[in-house]
DNA sequence: TTTTTATATGATAATTATTATCCATTGATA
DNA sequence: TATCAATGGATAATAATTATCATATAAAAA
C-alpha cells in the first residue's frame, strides 16, 4: 500500500467519522463523494467531483455535490478556495487554511509551502486590533514548466 | 482645500490623463465614473457606483459602469477585489495591489498596512521558481469597534 | 425485524453578478 | 463641419450556486 493510499484512506475515515459524530446520514452518495475528495489532490471543482461521481452513481444530481460540500465546509473538513465568477475549488486532503499558487498558463493549483503563513494571523491581529478569523493568501503566476514552454515558443501566448 | 480633496482631484486627473493617453473617449459617463471612483474611499461595488452615477446621469446603464471598470482594470487604474458570488469591490484611490482586512460584522473593508507585503512577491518567486504575477492577501475578522459592541451585547450575533 | 421519522436526494426553478449583443449616438480628428 | 470608429443603453445570455419540494431512505425506536 503506497503512502498516498494510506493518506487517502485515513482522510476518508476522518471525514466519515466526523459525519457520523454529528449525526449526518451516511448515504451512498455522500460516501462516494468523500472517497472522491480524499483521492483528489488537485483541488477539484464541484463539476469535477460530479463527473467522477457519475461514474459510480449515474443518477446523482449536481445539487447533491453542492449540498455535501456545504456540510463538509461547516464541519471544516474541506477547504473552499473561492474564485470570482468561476467555479470554486475544494481541498479536502488538507482542509486547514493554507496558501496556494495558481499557474495562469496551465491552471494548476499547488500548495504554497510558506512557513511564515502561520504567524501571519498573529502579526496582523496584533497590528490591527482585529479578531482575525481568516487569512487568505493566494498567489498567481507562471510555473517553471510553463516558463520553459514559453521560452521554446516565444510569443505563443 | 482639504488633504482628501487634493488627493481626490489628483487621482481624477491621473485617470483622466491615462484614458486620454490611450485614446479612450472622454464621455460624460466616464468622467462622472472617474469622479465617483476618485471620491470613494470605501471600496465600492459596481452597484454602488451605479447608484451614485444615477444622481448625475439618470439614463445610464449598469453595463456602462462594468465597461468602464473593465477599461480601468486594463489600464491598472483600479484594483479589483474579487469576492465569490457577491459583487466585486473596487479601489481606484490606491490602484496598486495591496492587502485588505474585512470586518465580518460591519462589512467594512480597510487597507491593511502590512510592511512585509512588498517583499512577499520576491520571497515566493525565489522559493517556488514561479514568475509571480499577483499576490492576493485578504484578511477577515472582527474590527475593534465591533468587538466592543459585541462585548456590550454578548450573544447578540 | 418492522415501524417510524427526520433527513437526504434529485429534478427543476430561481437567483444574481457579470458579459455579450446590437443598434443608435457621439467624441475626437481631419 | 463631416466623418467614423468607439461608446452607451437596452436587453438577452451566461454560469455558478442556491432554493424548492415531492419522493426516497438511513438510522433510531419499538
Amino acid at each position: 500500500m503506497g503512502k498516498d493510499m494510506k493518506q487517502t484512506t485515513r482522510r476518508f475515515q476522518q471525514m466519515y467519522e466526523k459525519l457520523k459524530k454529528f449525526h449526518y446520514k451516511l448515504t451512498p452518495q455522500r460516501i462516494a463523494i468523500l472517497k472522491i475528495l480524499s483521492e483528489r489532490f488537485d483541488h477539484p471543482r464541484p463539476e469535477d467531483i460530479y463527473d467522477d461521481l457519475q461514474q459510480q452513481l449515474p443518477t446523482t444530481s449536481p445539487a447533491t455535490v453542492y449540498k455535501t460540500l456545504t456540510v463538509l465546509k461547516k464541519l471544516k473538513e474541506v477547504l473552499e478556495i473561492q474564485y470570482s465568477h468561476e467555479s470554486n475549488r475544494y481541498d479536502a486532503v488538507n482542509p486547514f487554511p493554507h496558501p496556494h499558487i495558481f499557474c495562469t498558463a496551465c491552471q494548476k493549483i499547488t500548495d504554497l509551502d510558506f512557513s511564515e503563513y502561520d504567524i501571519l494571523q498573529k502579526k496582523i491581529a496584533l497590528q490591527t486590533g482585529y479578531h482575525v478569523e481568516t487569512v487568505c493568501l493566494e498567489v498567481a503566476g507562471v510555473c517553471p514548466d510553463c516558463q520553459k514552454i514559453s521560452e521554446s515558443f516565444p510569443g505563443s501566448r
